[in-house]
DNA sequence: AAGTTAGTCAACCGCGATCTA
DNA sequence: ATAGATCGCGGTTGACTAACT
């Protein structure tokens, strides 16, 4: 049995909001405040709409200080490293944006932000499939299921930054490679079974490693920003974790080797410097030789080898 | 000029968390 | 302690528009 609806739908506007809903709700709310009940408000001011829907509105658009569009460079920034960082945590990279709403945040990554910084990677592998015609069919097939994986997603773009970082990244040296615990080991012994790709078991190998030291309670120390928002990035994350998926979640800047992390102040710094460059197409005349380009190329085709989901990473240490 | 595709963004939906009686 | 009500969040949808063929 489902829950109950929390309105009449039959009864319930929907779609865009016409200028008057707004004025009502607004001058209602700037007058009487929201009195604690988004679901009784709308029949208190005549309004057929659901109380969600007023809530939304409210936040989103109509509630003072907002800002829309004109996304500043640092702001870019910000939500590039904490979405790397924390994942699609909306509310809690809003909370650092001043004016700044989840949805707009949320709209602007999956829209522009994510393709600003996948976009050359995609592009790169386009050119190399070749002189193929059927360019749609050929990307469709080249990733199967990556894109849509949040933690995988994020482990891309942070591997897509150390290869800029360091074009002869560790991803392609296992000698670099942390140690295995004897549980990880026995974990890439079940993958091993699941898939023979020879690339799958080495990725996994420090994805595994990757997740284990978040989980450990390994954190990036963020330096809190002048924010009223009252919560920090630290404390969402400990209040934020509840649930295995979110302790197996890749935190960016974890469980690299010392020799190239540093300490995480430095990486985090580099970080920053990377992403500035690549938001701001600083070096988007940067030539690969295309021996690393391929390498590059490479590192990125584990994933569609791998063809791994979220959810077997999941279950193995569940 | 008309049709198609891609990009953008406001709004909706469902679910887990939290509150309250 | 518990069940129902409400909140808040993240994912998804769909309308609209611009760019392209």
């Amino acid at each position: 049995m489902g829950r109950a609806p929390c309105c009449d739908k039959a009864n319930v506007k929907k779609g865009p909001w016409s200028p008057e809903e707004d004025a009502k709700l607004k001058a209602y709310i700037e007058q009487n405040g929201t009195g604690g009940n988004w679901i009784a408000l709308p029949q208190k001011i005549g309004l057929k709409r659901c109380g969600k829907s007023c809530r939304l509105r409210w936040l989103n658009y109509l509630r003072p200080n907002i800002k829309h569009g004109g996304f500043s460079e640092e702001e870019d920034n910000i939500i590039c490293s904490l979405y790397i960082s924390i994942g699609s945590r909306w509310s809690i990279i809003a909370a650092q944006l001043p004016g700044r709403t989840d949805n707009d945040i949320k709209n602007y990554w999956n829209t522009r932000l994510k393709k600003k910084l996948l976009g050359r990677r995609k592009q790169s592998n386009l050119n190399r499939l070749g002189d193929s015609k059927d360019m749609k069919g050929v990307e469709e097939n080249a990733y199967p299921n990556a894109l849509s994986n949040s933690a995988l997603e994020r482990l891309q773009l942070h591997m897509q930054l150390q290869s800029l970082q360091n074009p002869f990244s560790f991803y392609s040296n296992p000698a670099l490679w942390p140690k295995l615990l004897p549980l990880q080991e026995k974990m890439i012994q079940n993958l091993k079974s699941m898939n023979d790709s020879p690339n799958y078991p080495a990725m996994i190998q420090h994805v595994l490693s990757n997740s284990l030291c978040a989980a450990q309670g390994q954190k990036v120390d963020f330096h809190e920003p002048a924010s009223s928002a009252g919560n920090t990035i630290q404390e969402n994350h400990v209040k934020g974790s509840n649930s295995n998926v979110e302790e197996l979640e890749i935190k960016s800047l974890n469980g690299m080797p010392s020799a190239i992390r540093g300490d995480g102040t430095e990486q985090l710094s580099a970080l920053q410097a990377e992403l500035d460059d690549i938001l701001n197409n600083r070096n988007a005349g940067y030539y690969f030789p295309q021996q690393e380009e391929d390498q590059m190329a490479e590192q990125f085709d584990c994933f569609k080898e791998m063809n791994v989901s979220k959810d077997s990473l999941d279950k193995l240490v569940v």
